[in-house]
Order: structure tokens, then sequence, then C-alpha cells
DNA sequence: AATTGCGCATA
DNA sequence: GTATGCGCAATTG
């Protein structure tokens, strides 16, 4: 297969399109003015494709009349947006001289569109025994996809996917790729002018298609659909036939395929640079020069390393052996040119696999089956209840596996006392401490034990958190852990209980067959989970992470998340009250000024009576959904010519805050404890830090006067108890202060200055008593922007500087701490040399954009580089600290507890008697929980309620 | 009834 | 410029 002649054929446009709007944020201006992103864009990517596939034949295909000096664009760009970017237009001749110069032969014939004379020209290529490549990420083009002709596809962030034929119908959920046709002709496409069936979007296409076959077999069928959609599709048979007709691409243009023209040949290099020169792309030349002195020098080397790629492409099976191992957990995958492995592997399931899944009677047999258990080192476990909320929920049954492929489910009674006896029988098991518990997302567990009454102690292995310090990027739900590493899908909890929702039942409701074989399997893929991370944790600092922070936290968070936090709901009501008055206010002087009653929450209609209407301005910006853009920072800029945008601008904080705030916190109280209960997800945020969600107390408003109001509800249990808040005082700056060994900034610290005021005397050079609040607050964005990885566009747009002041001002700052700029290069260059930046207990997290060809991208990965070690680092410290003040909180038999974590703030309901105590705790546990070559400094504060505190 | 995009709250 | 979660409107089910 491999020695088959190859061809390439290029979508010019929808890559100039591409590229163009991948600079659209940064566009490429040269010091003529001209703005070069497209034809930049365009030749990444087409070197790109050279160099990664050296095709032998090659063509780059326009729309009508693609010479270099009458060029029209094709309608249907223009139809849905407002009109080819100037930027576009300018760039079509330079591309074309470029290929000109290059040899590369330019396809276009009068009348027909890219996509018909690739179409047409790939057809006659497969005649000829050519393999063909579509190089687009349009996917109209999967319509032509057949054995021999294959779509190239550019995918975001750098690199490319191939579609065959099993791609595409996987893709588009159809039988054979012609029937994308039909898909995107009831479906519509809107970048492609399409109109589709009215009320017909993806979900509903696909289900024709399953159900009908095609457009004429649902137009003939329409007796068979009901209500609006059966009025709505016979009143639009027309439309789905003129729209199946735009969507299909012509296989008759009269061009002829003669290889010899397709060949390619060397280019003009001189001519090309010339060229390059002048629109000043130095990066291209070098691209360019690299690209075809390679394939000059050593033809035979890379011609087998090209046909091996593309074997791999056209075979996926091989992919899955040589590639990514299925038992590997990071297989050096080719991230990009990657192909799809479903399908081509059977996968696992209940039904093919052999195991052994028992349910347990009660009474005897539970008995010897307990006496079994205590047996055991290590048992995975797995507890099935009636609900999500492990307040709430009822144990069900409890599995249990400790050997592959087999287990045991406990089912539990209804009745209460029964179910607490059963589970008293378990007991001397889960307060061993010598039998290890493997489990996957043990803190639901360990909090749905809790309500029984029952500590989960002994050691513990999470595969849920295993997973996470391994590979934090990606998810870590049990279904894709089976997936991806066992090649098992596992029985879906929704073909027992139901789709989420309406109707869901309850596990009480399923047969205990089914009960057992859900269970036991999840135990037993857990099992079979950690029997491969523990392998993997081994390397690195991994085990550590893992055995000292992550496992203990979670013992640390199950018992937060069970206490909750008090919350004075009177004070919410009332604080309702009076924003509703605020509100309504503002709402009649806003309908005042437009003339007319809207939702002002409506970001289209507001932006409609904004600028169709009212036009505040000539020439709104939009959004890439077409609406007008009505964001914070386009109000803010108006908000001095018209009145009405600063009474939007309040309304906006003002329900916003009522609704997300007031009104939502007091229906997250939970009944059973009157108090809100938040969820901290361990294994979310790449970085190593928490998160917090129903709700999300990680966000609660303190920066206006009016949302820090919210934080007065939050109090303490009873009038015995007292809110704590301790604060670390800037340790990401600490931190990157002390990983740099930025010694200016070091001994800042260490005298207790004002790191902002300390920063602005030394970049403004005045002496510190001297600063202006301007200059500290601008040093202060600086110091910042620096964890963030600034530019000095992102600077000038936080501060009132102008972008070379901006510049200038970041300059000085790396004078001033230049070890810091060399401590933010040394971990680009680490992460490009290993592919991961690790914390100070080396929690790792991979950028595997690290290298991309693409700058935006690899941009976005170094700025990751940079900041992932500083905020994980700061995690890392807080997690200790968490750790630490538990359990001295817990061997002191203290009332105090520890209710909160807000990144870099902890929050505690102490008890008053222990008030001093806790204090002098807290912060030296804090303080000293990690050691730096910067002393880390805590504020502590106390009050009534979360704002008191702070 | 679920999904998507926008806008916005925190560190 | 980093890291999150959530409410609303709009869209499609």
């Amino acid at each position: 297969m491999s020695d088959k002649k190859r061809l390439f054929l290029v979508d010019a446009y929808a890559l100039i399109f591409r590229g163009y709007y991948a600079f659209i944020k940064n566009p490429r201006i040269n010091s003529k003015g001209e703005d070069t992103s497209a034809i930049m864009g365009f030749m990444n990517s087409l070197l790109d494709v050279i160099k990664r596939e050296r095709p032998d034949h090659l063509a780059v295909c326009f729309d009508k009349g693609g010479s270099a000096d009458r060029v029209e664009i094709f309608e249907a760009y223009k139809a849905n947006r407002d009109e080819t970017p100037e930027g576009i237009k300018t760039a079509i001749p330079h591309i074309c001289n470029i290929l000109e110069a290059m040899h590369i032969p330019i396809m276009v014939k009068e009348g027909y569109e890219a996509d018909d004379v690739i179409g047409t020209l790939a057809k006659k290529a497969e005649k000829e025994g050519y393999t063909t490549f579509m190089v687009t990420p349009d996917k109209d083009f999967a319509q032509l996809v057949s054995e021999n002709i294959f779509m190239y596809r550019p995918v975001f962030g750098g690199g490319y996917e191939t579609w065959g034929i099993p791609e595409v119908l996987k893709k588009f959920e159809v039988t054979d790729p012609l029937q994308v046709i039909d898909f995107l002709g009831m479906m519509g496409d809107a970048s492609d002018n399409i109109p589709g069936l009215p009320g017909v979007g993806e979900k509903t296409a696909k289900k024709f298609l399953a159900q009908f076959g095609s457009m004429e077999g649902l137009l003939a069928n329409t007796d068979q659909l009901k209500g609006k959609m059966k009025e709505k599709v016979e009143a639009n048979g027309e439309l789905g036939l003129l729209s199946k007709k735009l969507a299909t691409i012509m296989l008759d243009v009269p061009v002829e395929f003669n290889a010899k023209d397709f060949e390619m040949s060397e280019p003009d290099v001189p001519k090309v640079t010339e060229i390059f020169q002048e629109l000043e792309f130095r990066r291209l030349i070098d691209n360019f020069t690299k690209t075809f002195a390679v394939q000059q020098t050593t033809p035979g080397e890379v011609t087998n390393k090209a046909s091996e790629v593309t074997k791999t492409k056209e075979t996926p099976k091989e992919v899955k052996s040589a590639g990514a191992g299925q038992f590997s957990l990071f297989g050096a995958e080719p991230s990009s040119a990657e192909v799809s492995t479903e399908n081509t592997l059977e996968r696992k399931t209940i039904e093919n696999t052999s195991h052994f899944y028992q349910s347990v009677a009660p009474g005897i047999a539970t008995k010897l089956f307990v006496k079994n258990l205590m047996h055991q080192t290590s048992v995975c476990f797995d507890t099935e209840t009636t609900g999500l909320n492990p307040l709430t929920a009822e144990l069900v049954g409890i599995a249990f596996s400790w050997e592959v492929g087999k287990g045991f489910y406990l089912p539990f009674s209804e009745k209460k006392e029964e179910a607490q006896e059963l589970i008293e029988q378990l007991r001397p098991f889960f307060e061993s401490e010598t039998i290890e518990k493997v489990g996957q997302n043990l803190k639901y567990d360990i909090k749905v034990l809790a309500k029984y009454n029952i500590e989960v102690k002994g050691p513990l292995f999470d595969t849920m958190l295993a997973h996470y310090l391994i590979n934090p990027d990606m998810r870590h739900n049990m279904d894709v852990l089976a997936e991806t590493y066992l090649n098992y899908t596992p029985v879906s909890i929704e073909t027992l209980i139901g789709k989420k929702g309406k109707n869901q039942l309850s596990m009480r409701h399923v047969s205990l067959e089914k009960q057992t074989e859900y269970a036991v399997e999840d135990a037993d893929i857990t099992l079979q989970l950690k029997k491969l991370f523990q392998n993997e944790l081994g390397e690195a600092n991994t085990q550590t992470l893992f055995d000292d922070i992550e496992i203990p936290l979670l013992r640390v968070l199950a018992a937060m998340e069970l206490e909750g936090i008090n919350l004075d709901e009177k004070f919410l009501n009332s604080l309702s009250e009076q924003l509703n008055t605020d509100i309504s206010n503002l709402e009649k002087s806003i309908y005042e000024a437009a003339g007319e009653e809207f939702n002002i929450a409506s970001p289209k209609q507001l932006g409609d009576i904004l600028f169709d209407k009212m036009k505040l301005v000539d020439k709104p910006k939009k959004t890439k959904t077409g609406q007008y853009a009505t964001g914070e920072e386009i109000l803010s800029y108006l908000a001095k010519d018209h009145e009405i945008i600063q009474q939007i601008l309040d309304y906006r904080g003002l329900s916003k805050l009522k609704s997300t705030y007031v009104d939502a916190l007091p229906n997250q109280v939970e009944s059973s404890t009157k108090r809100v209960h938040t969820d901290y997800m361990q294994t979310v945020a790449a970085t190593g830090r928490l998160s917090s969600n129903n709700p999300n107390l990680q966000n609660i408003p303190i920066r206006t006067e009016r949302g820090r109001q919210v934080r007065k509800a939050f109090v303490p249990r009873n009038e015995d108890y007292i809110l704590l808040a301790a604060d670390y005082s800037q340790i990401e700056l600490r931190i990157i202060a002390a990983l740099s060994k930025e010694e200016t900034m070091i001994s800042a610290f260490k005298n207790g200055e004002d790191i902002h005021a300390s920063t602005a005397s030394k970049v403004f050079n005045v002496p510190i008593a001297e600063v202006t609040r301007e200059q500290r607050s601008n040093a202060k964005t600086v110091n910042f922007g620096i964890i963030y990885g600034v530019s000095a566009f992102g600077l000038s747009n936080q501060t009132n500087l102008s972008r070379s002041e901006s510049k200038e001002l970041i300059d000085t700052y790396y004078e001033t701490y230049p070890k810091l700029r060399k401590f933010m290069s040394e971990q680009v260059d680490f992460a490009r040399d290993n592919g991961y930046v690790q914390t100070v207990l080396g929690r790792r997290r991979y950028l595997k954009d690290i290298n991309s060809r693409n700058a935006v991208v690899r941009g976005a990965a170094e700025r990751n580089a940079v900041n992932a070690p500083i905020q994980g680092s700061a995690a890392d410290i807080i997690k200790i600290a968490m750790i630490n003040i538990y359990k001295k909180l817990q061997a002191n038999n203290y009332k105090t507890k520890m209710l909160l974590q807000v990144h870099d703030e902890l929050v505690f309901d102490v008890y008053k008697p222990e008030l001093d105590a806790i204090k002098d705790l807290v912060k030296t546990e804090m303080e000293h929980a990690y050691k730096l070559e910067v002393p880390l400094d805590v504020e502590i504060d106390t009050g009534l309620n979360w704002l008191e505190a702070h």
C-alpha cells in the first residue's frame, strides 16, 4: 500500500481563512503595515504538510479565478461573514506568487468551487491507482472519502488527523460516506451557507438518517413524524432538497488529472526567499529552507519515513500495537496525525469477559464472607447508594474484590436497623488499620460510611487520585479509565437506572443480579486499575505525593464537606429584597432610555437595542456567533458617552449577584444539617489546586462593596463559635522569588516589605516612601502578570499604560529581577526537554504543545510552563498545611473545625475557648508547611462572619 | 431536557 | 496572560 502514489490536494481558501483567524487576536503586521496573517498561516500549513508527508504529487486548489492578479472570493464565503477581511483579499496574490515560485501547481476552474475541483480530481486520481489526501478542515469533504481518498484535517493545537471511511462513519453516525451529504443538507452549515431544515440540528439529523437513510427517505415518510417537526419538515421539503444539492460536491468539473502536472519539483529557492523577505517572514525562510534542504540531501530516508507514517495511518491496528500500547500509561503518543482506534479492536465487556461475581446472602454466608474478608491484605470496595448526595444517600449494597475477575456483593436492606446491623458486621474490616482499602473516588464512600458511623481506617489507594497524579490533564472517571487502560467498557449505570432527569430509578429498584453485576464489575475494574497505576506511581516523586498529600487530604476534605458551614438565610433574604428594588429601578430607567421593554440579561436582545435601534456605535463589534458583543470591556468603554450603558452594567452586576449568590445559596442549604456542604474536587485542576462546587464556595465575591456583603451570610455554627480566616500573603510571589533565587525580591520579603511598593520603588527608581498609588498599582499588576506570563499587550490593557510604556516597564522589571526572567526561561526549556514541568513536591504537568509549530498554541504552553509550578506549588503547600492542621485538631480533640479552603485561605469554625490556641496552631502550621528560602506569612482574622474575619 | 456560548465571580 | 464553576438565554431534544 505504501508504494502507491500519493496525491495531496490542498483546499486553499479553507486554509487561508483558518490561518487568518488563527492570528486574529494578534495579527501579523509587517513594517509596511500589511496584514500578513493569512499568508503566514497558509504557508505554515502548507510547509507543515510537505514536511510531514513528503507528497510526491501536490496541488493547491482555489475557487474560480486563482491567478495572481484577478481573484474573486466565492460567494459562499461572503454570505455568512460580513465581508471578506481585507487581510485575506490582499493575501491571495502573494500566495499565488509564492506557489508559482515553489513550482506548486495551482488548480482553478472558472465557475467551480475548490470543493468540486478537488472532488473531481480525487475521483479521477483514484481510478489511476492514486491515494488522495484532501487537505482541508472542512467537514463537507467527508462525503468524498473512500478506500483511497482521505481527509487530511488540521486540528486545533497543531497536527493533523486523517479521516478514512471508519472515521467518517463513526463521526457522522452513518453507514456510507455519501450520507454525509444528507446529514449536512438536513442540519445545514452556516459557514457554507447551506440553510438546512429549520429546527433540525446535529442530533435530529443523525436520528433522521438512522431512521430514513436519506433526505429523500425522510421527505417520503413524513407521515411517521409528529407535531411541530412534521409540519416543519413537510413545509420545507424543497428547501431540504436544495440544501442537499448545495452540500453535494460536484464530480464532473472539466479538469483532467495528468499525473505529471502534479509532480512535486524543486522550488525556485531564491525567488521564494525573496518574496518571504519582502513580506518580512524571517522564521518562515528558515522553515522553508530546512523543509526543502532535507528533501534534497536525503531523499531515501525521507521517503521511507513518509511511507511509514502513511502506513500507520491507513492501518489503524498497527497504531494500537506499536504506538500508545493499551497498557502503557503514556505511550510516546504521536499526538498529531493520530487516527482514532475505536472500532478496530473489539472492546471487552462483561458479556465477553470471564468473571465470577456473586451476591452474598444474609446470615451464615455473610459471616463466612466477613471472615474471609478479614484475611485479605488489600481489598477493593465500592458502595452503591440511592443517590449522589452522600448526606442523604442510603446504602443499597457494597461490592468487594481482591482478585481480578472475581468479587462479591452485599445487598443492604431498606430497613435502617437491618442495614446498620450488616454494616456493623463489616466494621472490623473498614476500621482495620492493616487491610488496605482500594477504591475509585474513596472520598464519596468514606462520606457515605461516615453517615453509618463507620470510619474507614488503614491504608487507602484511590485510583482516581492515582491517575490524577499520573496524568492530570485527562479525565479520571472510571469508565474512561477502564476504556483507556483496560480496553474494557463497563456496564453503564444508565442501562440500569435510566437516563438521568425525568424518571431515573434508584439503585434500590434494580434487580439483585443486575446490582451485583454492576457493582462487582466496578470493584473488579478498580482493582485492575490499581494494579496498573501502582507501578506507574513508583516513578519520580509521584508516590510520595500520593501517599503523603493526596491520600491523607482525601480524609481531610471528606471531614470538611461533611461538616458544612452555617448560612444566615435571613440575612440573604433581606439582601435579596434590597437588590430587587435597586434592580427594578435600574430596569425602569433603562427601558425609558431604550424606548421599549426587553430582556436586559439577554446579550442578543441587548445588542440589538444598543446597536441596531439606538445606534450608539458606528461599527459595533461582533462575537464569533454573529451577535453584537456586549461584554464588560466593550460596555465599559462606552459608559462615559451614554448614561444607559452604566445603568446596564450596574443592572448586570446586581442581577448576577442576586441570581448567582444571594438567591442561589439558600437553595443549597442541606435540609438534614441546615448547613451548606460544598464538594471539593480533588482531581480536576491540572495544576493541583482544588475546585469547589455545589455550591462553589471559592468564588464568593469580595472585590466590590455590594458583592462583599454576601460574605456576611457565612456565620459560625452558634454563639460559642467564631469564624477565623487565615490567608497566605503573596504566596505565589514568594514561591517564584524562592524558586528563582532572586535575592532582591527574597530580601524584600525577608524584611517584611510591602512587595508591590518595593517593586515600584525599584522599577520606577524612587525611594519606597515616595511610591505613588499609581506606581504601586502598576507594579502590582506586573507582579501578578509575571505569574501568568505577561505580555506588553496584556499589561497595557490592565493599566493606564500604553503598549510601549508597558513594554518598558516589563523590561525594567526584568532588569530589576534578572533571575526571575532566567527562572522563567528555564522552566520553558525544562518543559521542552522533558515534556512536563513540576512543583516543589514533584507534581507534574505535561505540556504536549510546548514544541508546537503553532505560535499561539506554543505560547500558551510556555505560559503554562511558568504558571503551573507556581500555582501548583502553592497548592501543594496549602494541602500540607491542611493535613497537618487536621491531624492536630484531631489529636487535641479540639471542637474547632476546618470548613473551607479558597486556594490560599483556610476558614475555621473556632470554639471560642480554643481561639488563642487555634490562632497559634493555624499560623504555625501554615507558615511552616514547607520550607522555602522565603518566609511564608499568614494573616489571621476572626469575626462574626466571613467578611469580618477578613 | 440537555447542550452551548456568554458573561462573570474567585485565587 | 494562569486556574476554576455557575447562571442565564438560546438552541435543539
